[in-house]
RNA sequence: GGGAGCAUAGCUCAGCUGGUUCAGAGCAUCUGCCUUACAAGCAGAGGGUCACAGGUUCGAAUCCUGUUGCUCCCACCA
């Protein structure tokens, strides 16, 4: 632990009661750097433990982060998904609530496999060759070597994670979980063992959920090969398929029973090609008559659909595939041989043979892998499931009772759906990077489930099976692990302790509140952590899920790695700053948008950086004289800040509230751009005399810097590292004193009445300077500036000070050969010292009073229309009257005008 | 094939349960400024029949129906 807060850096520290020197402006460059300031306060707030979180009588905030894959490196999405997250967490530290974001990565079975046979691969060794202990020694290497860089990157973002909870969802006691889970609903009866059709990965050889299987358009042919009718000499029937290899694989052939070409066929057999295998025709509804001949070959082991029928016919079912693609003995033909190798070697020979009578070209969609991007093949394959349609039910409910919110709720639809249809999951992986199955055979293919190799013995005696015993090959799917994650980074135990049991952190945690992710694995993912935490710990695991967009490149397309279209995320850091690209990438983004990134964004982000850095850079260069009087115009300007401070913070609470998060961002950036430094800074910015800036007030200067903490205060979210930064530059703090864990400020009550009345000072100033715009006047010309009536003047020296006006006089009568305008319902006027056009004033004028005239008989109508008046609420009549009664004082003023020219 | 959603300035988006000082913001564009915090800036300005066609209503960007276009999800006719 180190108390000593890091010296600013390129700068001296003035307090702010000494006294400006003249070169003093030279030392604090006039850009932000962000690069040393980043990597400073991160190293500090790191060592003084700013990110931990332990269990206390604060109210507790907490978000569990998606786990990255180990072998990740990071790219936009993450940018964007952590950038987030740390928004959340930095305001609710802000907020007073014991902040607690865990970070971790998923292990990530194949992926990571695939990555450790390719490097092992490139070392000139064969998985194959291996045992299942050495190549997981090699995984564990790779991992402990190359794994988690991400999270190192990550900090480059500025997450504020509690990185001594780190969790990794192959470590022990998580993998622990993962058993005591599986054997838990084994027992339940909700996993079973049992043979179905599997999405298989011939190239990872294992099977792969629906969920990991992307469908892409193709355009196939379309084979009609033509097998003969069994006992006739020149009896043929013809069918269609795009794959024609696996007709080594036909147990029968369907048609519709009501298609009339086919009836008399039904019943009979008919010959595979080239291998002459007698295979029955069928009937059944299935059958599309109007799709290719109306006869459909049917392959049981090898298409879902065949299967099921397969299932209902009772039918034969011959795998002529190896697992990893190449034709199998029971093929006879083509043995050894890859699929795809084997489809043109069976077209050349049937086509020899005369058994292909045509080839159409149709557009179909074909699986491929997700992991390895090879043709997925449908394979029958003994596996692991989980039944889901009752245990998903409290999952379903959570989420359409409002018990877990979806951010935007569009995304409810998509998952009720998907609940109410859902599939039993295959949870088991043929592979060896990943928890492996607690399962246990005997010499005769009974099993058992248990943990350990000791207890299933006893089980299998229990049953009177003594002789050797062997563990299941497989592991589960990494969604197996990973469902568990909001459990069990708090309490690996928690599953086999039991609900009553859970230890103090998981009480403290759980439930999570927001939880940040992809709605691509909203389904996969999310709804199965719903589903755990109601199982294991009684509760939902978050109360609100914010489902990200997806960051695209200008194009539309995704990033990815294969199009080379993802900027790299540390160069845009390195770019733009970590603040700068925080906030580019949030100011368009709002929840389950598509992002559309450019690089103009962190640009932007950038440049705000930089505005708050001279924001800072003109405060810090004042002089404060404590015997100087505070001028009229430094206090209405501090009065109007404070109203609309409070005003803003409101609006921006409320942005949060709602997780509009670039609402939130917005309303920050408008207000410290335009307000605090395009109106407030200017005016109680000491005046300039023979280029020498005139000392500032105390009190002025007191309620500057004050605003301007609460300013960074809001910032810190969204640009934890230069308010930081800012926080320690504007003062001096002491110890722990940091803006990390400042206090949010609160949103206090203001005087909506300052806030109206100013407005009409900007618009004066709008105006004003547009006049001068348009007479080619420098805003160095001074201008004077008449009253008319009885106006509001609180804000005159404030007009007087940023349109460069002599004095402001409030007039009775309405001046001569004056340029009129209004702010507000104010009358003002820029006597002219030359002659005014005034048919020019005239033509404009008049086109105001046209508008205005207009409107109000706009509103007149609707106020004498009788059915408005009957139905409209009571507050859009008096709205309507108030509208009235402006238009016409303003078309009174207006006239007067006209009558003065 | 089934379902969901979207269509508002050049771009990205606000616009809550219908009410003309709501047609808005940021960026981009244009014009004028190197004014001692900031040219990564300052001061101004222009830009949209709110996809199209109907309908409900005193009143519609906002509700309903249809059309067109786009996106996503689910299924997969071999």
């Amino acid at each position: 632990m180190s108390g000593v807060i890091p010296k600013p850096i390129g700068i001296s520290c003035h307090s702010k009661n000494e006294t400006n020197e003249d070169n003093q402006q030279m030392e604090i460059p006039k850009t932000f750097d962000p690069k040393s300031v980043e990597e400073k306060w991160y190293a500090w707030w790191m060592e003084n433990g700013f990110f931990r979180s332990i269990p206390d009588d604060r109210e507790p905030y907490t978000i569990v982060i998606p786990p990255p894959n180990v072998t990740g490196v990071l790219h936009m999405g993450h940018m964007l998904n952590n950038t987030i997250q740390d928004v959340l967490i930095r305001r609710a530290r802000m907020q007073g609530k014991n902040a607690c974001w865990v970070p971790g990565t998923d292990h990530a079975s194949i992926a990571t496999e695939a990555k450790v046979v390719a490097l092992l691969k490139e070392q000139g060794i064969n998985k194959k060759d291996l045992s299942r202990e050495e190549f997981l020694k090699h995984a564990w290497v790779w991992k402990e070597k190359y794994g988690g860089i991400i999270l190192e990157q990550l900090k480059k973002l500025g997450a504020s994670c509690d990185w001594d909870r780190t969790s990794f969802t192959m470590d022990e006691q998580l993998s622990e979980a993962v058993l005591d889970t599986f054997i838990d609903l084994h027992k339940k009866g909700y996993i079973y063992r049992g043979t179905r059709m599997v999405n298989w990965d011939p190239a990872a050889l294992t099977a792969v959920s629906d969920e990991e299987v992307f469908m892409k358009e193709a355009t196939s042919k379309l084979y009609y090969i033509k097998y003969k009718v069994e006992g006739t000499s020149d009896e043929w029937i013809t069918i269609a398929t795009t794959r024609p290899e696996t007709i080594l694989g036909d147990t029968a052939i369907c048609v519709h029973p009501e298609d009339e070409r086919y009836t008399k066929l039904v019943g009979k057999k008919a010959l595979v090609p080239l291998i002459g295998r007698a295979v029955t025709i069928i009937a059944d509804e299935y059958v599309d008559k109007e799709f290719g001949t109306g006869a459909l070959k049917v392959t049981p082991a090898h298409d879902k659909n065949d299967y099921e029928l397969g299932k209902k016919h009772k039918l034969e079912s011959i795998d002529i595939l190896n697992p990893d693609g190449t034709m199998s003995a029971a093929a006879q033909l083509y043995v050894g041989q890859d699929r795809f190798h084997c489809r043109k070697a069976i077209v050349k020979d049937l086509e020899e043979k005369g058994h292909i009578t045509k080839v159409d070209e149709i557009k179909n969609s074909i699986g491929y892998s997700e992991r390895t991007n090879v043709v997925i093949e449908p394979r029958l394959s003994p596996q692991w499931f989980v039944a889901m349609k009752e245990f998903s039910k409290p999952a379903l409910k959570a989420v359409v009772e409002g018990e877990v919110n979806l951010i935007p709720d569009k995304f409810i639809n998509t998952y009720k759906y998907w609940m109410e249809n859902v599939q039993d999951w295959c949870i088991s992986r043929q592979l060896w990077w990943g928890q492996r199955i607690p399962a246990w055979y005997d010499e005769s293919g009974n099993f058992v489930v248990a943990k350990t190799e000791a207890e299933a013995k006893a089980e299998f005696a229990k049953k009177g099976s003594t002789g050797s015993i062997r563990q299941d090959e497989d592991v589960v799917d990494t969604w197996f692990s990973s469902w568990l994650w909001p459990i069990t980074v708090f309490d690996p135990a928690a599953i086999r302790n039991g609900k009553a049991n859970i230890n103090a952190d998981l009480k403290y945690y759980y439930p999570t509140n927001d939880l940040v992710t992809a709605p691509e694995i909203l389904f996969f993912w999310v709804a199965r952590m719903i589903i755990a935490g109601y199982e294991y710990v009684g509760d939902k695991p978050f109360s609100n899920v914010y489902l990200t967009g997806i960051v695209r490149d200008k194009q539309g397309r995704k990033m990815s790695k294969s199009l080379g279209n993802s900027p790299d995320p540390l160069g845009l850091i390195e770019k733009f700053g970590a603040d700068g690209v925080r906030v580019g990438m949030l100011l368009c983004s709002p929840a389950g948008n598509d992002l559309p990134f450019d690089e103009s964004m962190c640009e932007q982000g950038r440049n705000f950086s930089n505005k708050i850095w001279n924001a800072f850079r003109l405060v810090k260069g004042w002089t404060v004289d404590s015997s100087a009087a505070q001028p009229d115009v430094a206090k209405a300007a501090i009065d109007w800040f404070d109203a609309k401070f409070n005003q803003q913070l409101a609006e921006i609470n409320d942005h949060y509230t709602k997780f509009r998060l670039s609402d939130a961002l917005m309303a920050t950036y408008k207000l410290v751009w335009d307000d605090f430094c395009a109106w407030y800074l200017e005016l109680v910015k000491p005046e300039f005399v023979d280029g020498v800036s005139k000392p500032i007030d105390a009190i002025t200067y007191a309620a500057s810097a004050e605003f301007f903490e609460r300013i960074l205060k809001i910032l810190h979210p969204f640009m934890p590292f230069i308010s930081e930064e800012l926080y320690h530059l504007l003062a001096e703090r002491k110890g722990l004193d940091a803006m990390i864990v400042a206090k949010w400020p609160e949103a206090k009550s203001f005087d909506a009445k300052v806030i109206s009345s100013f407005e009409m000072a900007q618009q004066a100033v709008t105006t004003i300077r547009m006049y001068r715009s348009q007479k080619q006047m420098s805003p160095k010309e001074v201008l004077e500036l008449k009253v008319a009536g009885n106006p509001d003047n609180k804000f005159f020296p404030a007009i007087q000070k940023l349109a460069n006006i002599s004095s402001v006089e409030v007039v009775k009568e309405n001046p001569e050969n004056a340029y009129s305008f209004n702010a507000g319902s104010t009358n003002f006027f820029i006597p002219s010292s030359g002659s005014i056009n005034i048919e020019e004033e005239r033509e404009r004028l008049e086109k105001d009073l046209a508008y205005n005239k207009g409107f109000l008989t706009s509103v007149q109508k609707k106020l004498a229309n009788e059915r408005f008046v009957a139905n409209a609420k009571p507050e859009v009549i008096d709205s309507e009257k108030k509208k009235m009664s402006d238009a016409e004082s303003k078309i009174k003023a207006i006239e007067a005008q006209l009558a003065n020219l």
